[in-house]
DNA sequence: GCAATATCGGCAATTTCTTGCCGATGAGCG
DNA sequence: CGCTCATCGGCAAGAAATTGCCGATATTGC
């Protein structure tokens, strides 16, 4: 994720109409949006720029979104998708899940529903998004095993503390553990409180 | 998975006529059956036996398939679920791949193509690594910590047996452990090399 | 049978983690 | 200022995990 700054979004769709107004909607409500129409001109884009997030629509003219996405992964590994269409069939929507997305939206988009989402995803993916690859995407490498489990750890430490806001005392209860543990576990794995919230 | 051969499948149908059809197709292709019409007989029934994959209807009259799978995922985190159902919304099917489910099939229930999947799933016992990171996710309520570290490393090291079709020296290579930890962690997590192969 | 290979478990020394106790800091408040 | 609340870290006893050594077993091929 780029920066503390605003989250860059990159909205693909090929009905031009629809994607302007929710790009305009979305630009006004303080996201960064990158526009393409196609899989094509998006896959460039991504190039020029890193995005924090894709949205993309799963039915497309020239290339369908799953094979976009497919492609998007490549480059970018890590960025959550978010797809939508009209007249999805469950097939569709299946397929979309187990490529990774994050959501499947169904057309025409409700864009306070994006927007939200867009907020939600943005809270959980903060900045650590190092920590998720660490704990989930090195599965087929060869990093140690201990290696692992500990991304993964300070992985679920880092979500406990963003969703309670900071707030030990409630992480504490959350994941049932000592006081004293948390302090050092944090320490040993680099986690620092400030750094989690906004 | 279970210590039989066989899989262990537990189907969940509120229709004992579909029920009855398919767990004799599955168990007349070699695959052990639980059956179950309610989500609380299923809950009672994976109590009194391990099972390898539960087998879902999203739809029925006590409890929706989502609720029980969670349920379930209490007990027995790592199971394969499958969902099925008539009518599905795209919600539901989102929601339930986001559950960590391995797939979702359309009622009427294709009984080869369910066998053929429940086959796969034997396989490779766990899905994408997506779904399997949603598993995870999913547990991420309010286990304690450890638990779910836990749980982790034993998915890492069943999965990295797997991967080297049980050959030990290989996964301690790749997971740089020492065989006697390696020995000890499968104890005591419960890993028994002979079930995670063919 | 015999040697080689691959695996497993008991045991004990060593290392690491956990936890309770203690005191310290810093923010907020009357 | 004195008080409370929430947090942090040092320290040491106790608990748990890791590891190397030893021997045991099972399988395979000569």
């Amino acid at each position: 994720m780029s920066d503390h700054q605003k989250l860059m979004v990159l909205l693909v769709d090929d009905d031009l109409d629809v994607l302007g107004a929710n790009s305009r909607f979305l630009r006004i409500n303080d996201i960064d949006v990158i526009v393409a129409e196609s899989a094509d001109t998006a896959l460039q884009r991504m190039a020029e720029h890193p995005v924090d997030v894709i949205v993309t629509d799963l039915r497309m003219p020239d290339c369908d979104g799953l094979a976009f996405a497919k492609q998007a992964r490549l480059t970018a590994p890590l960025t959550p998708v978010v797809f939508f269409s009209g007249f999805a069939e469950v097939r569709d929507v299946v397929d979309a899940m187990k490529l990774g997305a994050v959501e499947f939206l169904e057309k025409p988009v409700d864009p306070d529903e994006l927007l939200s989402l867009l907020l939600s995803i943005q809270q959980s993916h903060y900045g650590s998004i190092a920590s998720a690859r660490r704990a989930f995407e090195g599965l087929e490498e060869n990093h140690p095993l201990r290696m692992r489990v500990l991304a993964y750890e300070k992985h679920l430490i880092e979500t406990s503390l963003i969703q309670h806001r900071g707030h030990i005392a409630s992480v504490l209860k959350a994941l049932q553990i000592n006081r004293r543990t948390l302090n050092d576990k944090m320490s040993r794995l680099g986690i620092k409180r400030e750094n989690l919230l906004d």
